[in-house]
Parts: C-alpha cells; sequence; structure tokens
RNA sequence: UGACCCAUGGUGUAAUGGUAGCACUCCGGUUUUUGGUACCGUCAGUCAAGGUUCGAGUCCUUGUGGGUCAACCA
C-alpha cells in the first residue's frame, strides 16, 4: 500500500544495490552504538528509528552496542537510561554487546599490527604528536620513535598494558603515512593509557583503544552489514576501512561504513554539552525536564513512542544539513494523541459562573463521550450543578459577533451540558469580574432528545462544576528558546536566546473523573491541549505537564 | 589556502535523463455540542553560468554558498 509506494532513502537505495549485487539479504545486520555517556536525544532517535527501521523493513538483526572505550565518561547509569530510551521507542535489539567486550580481542589484532610492522608505540607528548601531524593543508612529520624495532614496540606495548607506565606517556599508533591528505591517516593513536576503573571491566585494563580502532573492528566481530554514522564521521571512513582490512578474512563480511546527516530540530540545541549546561545552570531542572529534547524529557512531556517514530519517517533522512521544524513534532503528536487521547474538562483561568434558575442542592451527573474519534472508548459521567467554574477569557460583557463566547445577554452551551444565558456579572473592587449569574434552559440537556437540546448556539465552553472540582496544579511549557536556531549564531552565545516564560505553573479545576489518573496517563483538556500527568504528582495534588496546546483559531483572529 | 561532502517552495523530503510530487507551516473556506478533528482550496521551489542531449533538478565544467577534517573524545 502507501508503505510499499514509499520512495527510499538513500541509504536504503545502498542496500539494495548491495543486494542486487549478490548480497545475501540474510547478511544484513544493523546496529545502534551510543556511547553511554549521556541520555539520547531526539537527534539519536533519528538514528534508532533508521537503523532499528532498516532491521524491520529487511527481517535482519539489530544490535545495540555500547561503544564504551573511555571509562572517563562513561557509566552505568547511562547503560540502564539507554537500554530505557531504546525499549520505550517500541524496538527489540538482537543482542546488546559492549565494546569492552572485545578488548582481549582489539588488544591480540594490536600485536599482530606491532608484529607486521604496521603499528609502534610512541612516548612523545600529546602536544608534541599534535604538532607533527601537520595540517589539513600541510603534510605531518614522522616521530623519532616511528622505526622502533617490532621486538622493542612489543616489549613497550606489553609494558603499557602491564601499567608499567604512566597516564599520556605512551601510545600505540597505528604506522599509515604522516603525509596522508587525511588527517586521520597521519598515524593515528590506536591505545591510549588511561588509569580508571571500567564501568565493565573494573580495572582489567589500563589501556583502552581508541573509538577509530574500536569501531570498524567491532562491526567486523558483529558481522555489521551496513555502519551507518553521522556525517562527522565521513572522513573516519579511510581508517575505518584501513582498520578493517588489516584482520579482514575474505571469507567473512566486510562491513561498510556509510554516513547521513544529523537530525537537528528548530527552537531548541541538541549537542550534549549546551544540553549539560543546561542541567547544570538550572535552566531546566534536569535531563527529563520536560522542556528538553531528550528521549526522556519528550516522554515526561507526554509524547507517545508513536509520535516520535512517526516524526522520524516524516523528517526522512539524507545527507544534507537541515534543522527540522519542530512543528512537525508537534503535529505528530497531536496527530496520535487526538486518536487515543481521552477527553476531559479542566479549567486552568477559572471564574465562577452561578445558574441562578438552578436548584441549590442539586447534582445531575451527565454524559460525556470519552472521544469522539473513537467509539471504543465509550463515556463517563460528569457532574453538574449550580455554581461552576469557566475560563476566564471565555467570558466578556460586550464583544463583537466574532467572540462566540459567553456575554451579557447572549448565550453558549455547557459542553455536555446546558445551554446557559449570561444575565450579569459582580466585580470586585478592581472591577475584575469574579461572578457571572446566568440562567440555564432546563430542556436543552445535551443527549435528552428535546428540542431545545438540539438548538443551535455558536458557543460551546468547557466547565467544571465548584463542589466537585479537583484542584490540580498544571505546568504550561512553552518553547525553550525564542530563536529558531539557538546555535546558528556565531556571534552569539545560544544562552542568549532562552525563553524565560518557557514554563508557567498555574492552580487549575479538574472533573473529579482525573482522580484515578496515573503517572503518564495522557488526556486532552478539551480546547486547551493535551496534559499528561507528571510523576511530581501526590496523593493530595496531581501535577499536569501540557505537552501540546490544541491549535487556536480564535487566539489569530482575535489579534 | 588542501581534501572531502552538500545545494529542490518558509521547513523537511521525493522524482530509471522524460508532466518537479508529498508532508509540515502559513493563509482562505466547508462541517462541527472542542474556534479541536476531518475535508477542500490558495500562495510558494530545482544556487548561478556554460556544456552534453531531441530532452537536464538529475550527467560534465566552472563559479557561488554552506558544512566537515589537525582530542591520548565518541
Amino acid at each position: 500500500m502507501t508503505e510499499e509506494k514509499r520512495s527510499l532513502n538513500f541509504i536504503e537505495q545502498i542496500i539494495e544495490e548491495d543486494l542486487v549485487e549478490g548480497l545475501p539479504q540474510s547478511s544484513l545486520r544493523f546496529r545502534f552504538p551510543p556511547e553511554p555517556n549521556g541520555y539520547l536525544h531526539i537527534g539519536h532517535a533519528a538514528s534508532i528509528c533508521l537503523n532499528f527501521g532498516l532491521g524491520l523493513r529487511y527481517g535482519a538483526p539489530v544490535n545495540l552496542r555500547f561503544d564504551d572505550t573511555n571509562p572517563a565518561k562513561e557509566e552505568q547509569e547511562y547503560v540502564d537510561a539507554i537500554m530505557n530510551d531504546v525499549k520505550w521507542l517500541g524496538f527489540q535489539w538482537d543482542k546488546v554487546l559492549f565494546s569492552s567486550d572485545y578488548f582481549q580481542q582489539l588488544f591480540d589484532w594490536a600485536v599482530q599490527l606491532i608484529k607486521e610492522g604496521k603499528a609502534y608505540v610512541d612516548q612523545q607528548s600529546s602536544d608534541d604528536i599534535a604538532l607533527q601531524k601537520g595540517s589539513p593543508t600541510t603534510a605531518g612529520t614522522d616521530s623519532p620513535f616511528r622505526n622502533r624495532s617490532v621486538e622493542e614496540n612489543l616489549s613497550l606495548f606489553y609494558k603499557m598494558k602491564d601499567g608499567a607506565f604512566e597516564e599520556g606517556s605512551h601510545v600505540l599508533r597505528a604506522k599509515i603515512d604522516m603525509q596522508h591528505v587525511n588527517m586521520h591517516m597521519r598515524d593515528p593513536i590506536m591505545y591510549r593509557i588511561l588509569k580508571k576503573t571500567h564501568h565493565r571491566t573494573g580495572d582489567d585494563w589500563c589501556i583502552y583503544p581508541m573509538y577509530d580502532w574500536t569501531h570498524g573492528e567491532s562491526d567486523y566481530i558483529e558481522q555489521v552489514s551496513h555502519s551507518i554514522c553521522t556525517l562527522e564521521f565521513k572522513s573516519h571512513r579511510d581508517l575505518y576501512d584501513w582498520y578493517v582490512d588489516q584482520v579482514y578474512d575474505k571469507s567473512l563480511l566486510r562491513p561498510k561504513q556509510r554516513e547521513f546527516a544529523r537530525r537537528n530540530l528548530s527552537y531548541t540545541v541538541m549537542s550534549k554539552r549546551k544540553l549539560l549546561q543546561l542541567v547544570e545552570e538550572g535552566i531546566v531542572h534536569g535531563w527529563d525536564d520536560p522542556r528538553m529534547p531528550t528521549i526522556s524529557g519528550l516522554r515526561r512531556r507526554g509524547y507517545t513512542p508513536k509520535a516520535i517514530r512517526n516524526f522520524s519517517e516524516a523528517a526522512g533522512i539524507s545527507k544534507r544539513d537541515n534543522v527540522a521544524d519542530v512543528a512537525l513534532l508537534e503535529h505528530c503528536i497531536k496527530d496520535d494523541l487526538n486518536q487515543t487521547a481521552p477527553r476531559v474538562m479542566a479549567v486552568l483561568n477559572p471564574v465562577k459562573v452561578i445558574i441562578t434558575n438552578y436548584p441549590e442542592e442539586s447534582t445531575e451527573w451527565l454524559d460525556a463521550e470519552n472521544n469522539p474519534e473513537d467509539e471504543q472508548a465509550g463515556s463517563r459521567k460528569i457532574p453538574f450543578s449550580k455554581e461552576l467554574y469557566i475560563e476566564r477569557e471565555d467570558f466578556r460583557e460586550v464583544a463583537n459577533k466574532k467572540f462566540f463566547r459567553l456575554k451579557l445577554g447572549k448565550e453558549v452551551r455547557l459542553k455536555n451540558a446546558y445551554i446557559i444565558k449570561a444575565e450579569s456579572c459582580v466585580k470586585d473592587a478592581q472591577g475584575e469580574v469574579v461572578e457571572i449569574h446566568c440562567t440555564y434552559d432546563p430542556l436543552s440537556r445535551s443527549g435528552s432528545g428535546t428540542e431545545e437540546s438540539m438548538r443551535k448556539v455558536k458557543g460551546t465552553l468547557h466547565w467544571v462544576s465548584v463542589a466537585h472540582a479537583e484542584k490540580i496544579a498544571v505546568r504550561l511549557y512553552d518553547r525553550l528558546f525564542r530563536e529558531e536556531d539557538p546555535d546558528g549564531h556565531k556571534d552569539k552565545d545560544f544562552k542568549e536566546f532562552i525563553n524565560p516564560d518557557s514554563l508557567t505553573v498555574v492552580e487549575a479545576y479538574a472533573e473529579p473523573s482525573l482522580q484515578t489518573a496515573t503517572v503518564l496517563d495522557r488526556f486532552q483538556f478539551q480546547r486547551l491541549g493535551y496534559f499528561c500527568v507528571d510523576p511530581d504528582s501526590t496523593d493530595t495534588q496531581k501535577v499536569f505537564n501540557r505537552t501540546v496546546p490544541l491549535r487556536d483559531g480564535w487566539a489569530k483572529k482575535d489579534r
């Protein structure tokens, strides 16, 4: 159907070509390779959806591989969080693997390279090594230690491994070409000494392999057919291939690295460093703050896995720099929640309505459908009584014809209830309306089938019975930045664009059915937006996060 | 003063060398007991100049613009 007609992205085209050229489909294998040094964000979701999506499309296994070669930055906490996020997004990996599982194999291969004269131990300072690297436009120069004997290199490398040297004193380098046009090929470092405890291998090792030496070999060990990474690794590809070729056995599959453009999002930042800054400086309240573009933040905000997957699909992938419009992400969550979120009524900025001709002590439990988009969703009862809250901005003493809401002398429909007419209002000393006195039409009850209940009135308002209202706290989130591309200004710091009003907390009243809501339950507060129960909720008060407001056609006209 | 990558409406993404399409946004309208949803519609694009070709968004050349590459990070 539509899925089958969908055009292929460039990665899929590469795979299709490989298949045509004879790669058996059963050899297809992918991997998602995060470093466990932080939390996943919506950019990672692009990679996750791409790799696991390919797995689904081709019936191929996808590994979750932690690229854990730098014990200084990595922690078990991140491993757990990443697994949780990938699972939450709805994907199943074939195996969970760790680059650290391959440390011994990597070491053995390094010894082999030394024996073949393709690697050497350098004992210069990192500054000296950097100097000799040259620049993109000037060639590098050979290290004075480049031509040590195999025996000496071997002995030194074993000593490195045995902890005989201090951090920074020795490294193992691949002997490639200091004049190479690609700087990554100028005798890249394969191993450095790091006397740190690794979250998995403990103190077994004090030398750790670098990314380039590890990544391609890990792909090869796992027989990953297509190793997909982001564009900034393009220039690493020569090295990736060189390393793989040193150990490549022609009876096995030779993995292939391909690169796609990072997915950026408008009105936010995505780099780990900047996100960390937001957390550490208290601009947000943690990595899972609902304003963060992290998976955990989006989850807490009320996003669904499906919405994020749909967003990834809709945004697509390519090789050019891009900034996806956050409006697309918002469209995806509204689209999903419109079909699935139960409708309820809550009043965020209340003003009291008194139905003067309604019996004093009476309460009626009225029927309300849970979701007009889903017949299976059924209905619930909501209490109606003499005193109600409505939204303050739904009343004006006088207004023009465009204002469909409550105004003196005019009627509106109370959703799922009666038609009321505003007769008068009471104001306080400041002239602020504190009570609106209305009359209701007793025959107009929704669903009663009477002629009066069928009457068409232009406006329909949401409301909550004062006596039955559940007091809730509501966190209204807005975009964290006021600038579409906060990163995109060379002369300005991204923090200059922070939106000071990205969070507003209000006390609100909700219908009593919300008493049974539990953490992460999502609702549509009718006419307002989608909201989700925050983990900060207590037995005495529930906290709701606004995921996204509903489209507001009136707000535009009213300007 | 190098190498490599990229360039399609405001945004994102398509188009065996053969009618530039789709989605989001914006704007307008229809329906509506949510000014929501749904539906319909409008505006809007191949970076430039040459070349190859019956025919170029696509191939070639040059230019322009953007990006990447010099961590004992990944």
